[in-house]
DNA sequence: GTACTTATTTTGTCCTAGACAAAATAACCA
DNA sequence: TGGTTATTTTGTCTAGGACAAAATAAGTAC
């Protein structure tokens, strides 16, 4: 007897909304779930495994309209294509960032948070972070999207990556200068990593981080920054958040807070939204402190 | 012009779903938004602000109906009254504990980091978890029930101390004893602090800990378990958790995995929730040492 | 009065099916 | 090839009906 999934539980082992999934069985036939005695849906194993596939791909920019034709083998061979350039940098450095991989892939934990610690004491936080860091996220990203890597085991990297981090900022020298800089996510977007990079790069700038975690809602995030006197808030936003809510999202913050006080969006998922207005987006890691410095001397001149 | 709220920036601020959203509507002709040309709900702020105070009275055990009838001063008088206990120990533990709780309120993040070390440092990691997290964290809770610490407020808390939790964590040695025990949480509930606790106090018993984070989805716990061959895993519910979905959420893991595997659910949400077979319930962090006990006993004899 | 069982109310979540706007693409023209 | 305009695609909103599980009230036995 398999088990089966209702909309709630698929929704939320999917990511795709229960509006969605509706829409989709009245549109495209798929998928046509099960129903119980009560006629409400009940999904197999299955049909949560094709559309689990299909979300990374529609994350990736494909859309459903397309996958829909496509067999399971199909969907796999375009989700193995690389969508983005591999990491830079030379041969051997892919090679040790790939073994940092292995070692999650390989459930050693210890190893890897050994090595991680390793290379931050060797290269010092900024290189750290720079060299190693950034294109390992990449890479586990990239690795990801190609279906070479479970959810698991990138929460796993995250969890083990966050507290390095988090270990490394809190050993740097408390600080004093402007701006300050409020750092959260907002509902929905859970992935924290990439804003921890962007604190530690402030923070070794001097700049005061106010880090509020992930997911706070929108209208406190408004009162923490007057609360706490912030010049500049920084968001992020992964390529999991619905990206048509990006601009709307920002627009909304944007319009109850004055217009001195900064927005920063960065993320690998503010490169597919549409554009807010009064909102600084940054692209990359290594905008943050151009924009920081930018910001200075405008400011502080 | 004051700014409006969709229906969806409704259900991300307040946590209320747009069903429930549209169902008060029907039901008990509160909240009434106003409608765009296009007939679409736009809340005012003062309605969202009735329905987070509304919400963080339900998670308290209010209902609705009742709720309803009552004025803003009324549901905030209310919302004043101590639902639980305080926290126990002498009056002198609990001024030391409102002292810290008051750095966060002063936005004094630096000073609170620092207060919080020097206590970990005094009180070794055991009892810093015993005498000073957990009913920090329960005084927290209590404030925040009450309406005396805004949201942002608790987010800064949480974040810090996630951040002292983890390096405590991580500057013990690595564990090889039984069992492995995975924890995590599962998808619409982030809270992991109270998790962050039982991994510290399961660390410091040898147990070896794998954490995932927040918010994994269960096909990925079932087979992150599978993968690491975990014998335990620990699941955490907050009080904003819909308690109504923790005992199918429980049994759709439980029946998931093989009988031989432990599932262990704690954190305040539990203690509203319907039981689940084959699930053990913790309802306080004194259990989970007593609870690993048992295990070990069970099966390593 | 207390403990237990049984009705009733309350409440959240699911359902269908229609509508529309914004984003993405195709078509067009310069 | 580049920029503008149509068309298609897609997600999210809407209304109102239905039902089951949880919570409460009512009833019954001790």
């Amino acid at each position: 007897m398999e088990p089966t999934l209702n909309i709630a539980a698929v929704e939320r082992d999917t990511g795709l909304s229960k509006d969605v999934l509706r829409m989709w069985e009245r549109r495209y036939s798929f998928p046509v779930p099960r129903r119980d005695d009560n006629g409400e849906r009940l999904y197999s194993l299955d049909q949560v495994e094709r559309l689990r596939l299909m979300k990374r791909l529609m994350d990736l920019g494909h859309r459903p309209g397309k996958l829909m034709g496509l067999s399971m083998p199909e969907l796999e061979a375009l989700s193995a294509i690389r969508h983005r350039p591999a990491v830079a940098g030379g041969e051997q450095a892919r090679q040790e960032l790939k073994m940092l991989i292995d070692l999650i892939r390989q459930q050693a934990s210890n190893d890897f948070s050994q090595a991680m610690h390793q290379r931050l004491a060797r290269q010092g936080l900024q290189h750290f972070i720079e060299d190693t860091i950034a294109p390992l996220t990449t890479l586990i990203g990239e690795a990801w999207e190609s279906g070479e890597l479970e959810v698991y085991e990138e929460h796993l990297y995250t969890e083990l990556t966050k507290r390095i981090m988090r270990q490394a900022i809190s050993a740097l020298p408390p600080c004093t200068q402007q701006p300050r800089v409020l750092l959260t996510t907002v509902p929905d977007e859970p992935h924290l990593l990439g804003l921890l990079m962007v604190e530690a790069l402030l923070t070794l700038e001097g700049v005061q981080c106010i880090p509020l975690g992930s997911q706070t809602p929108l209208t406190d995030i408004v009162r923490a920054v007057q609360a706490h006197r912030a010049e500049v808030v920084a968001l992020s936003f992964s390529m999991a958040f619905p990206h048509r809510q990006i601009a709307p999202t920002l627009s909304q913050i944007r319009q109850q807070l004055p217009e001195s006080i900064d927005i920063w969006a960065g993320g690998s998922g503010v490169t597919r939204a549409s554009a807010a207005t009064g909102v600084k987006y940054l692209s990359e890691l290594s905008d943050v402190v151009p924009t920081l410095k930018q910001w200075r001397q405008h400011h502080l001149s």
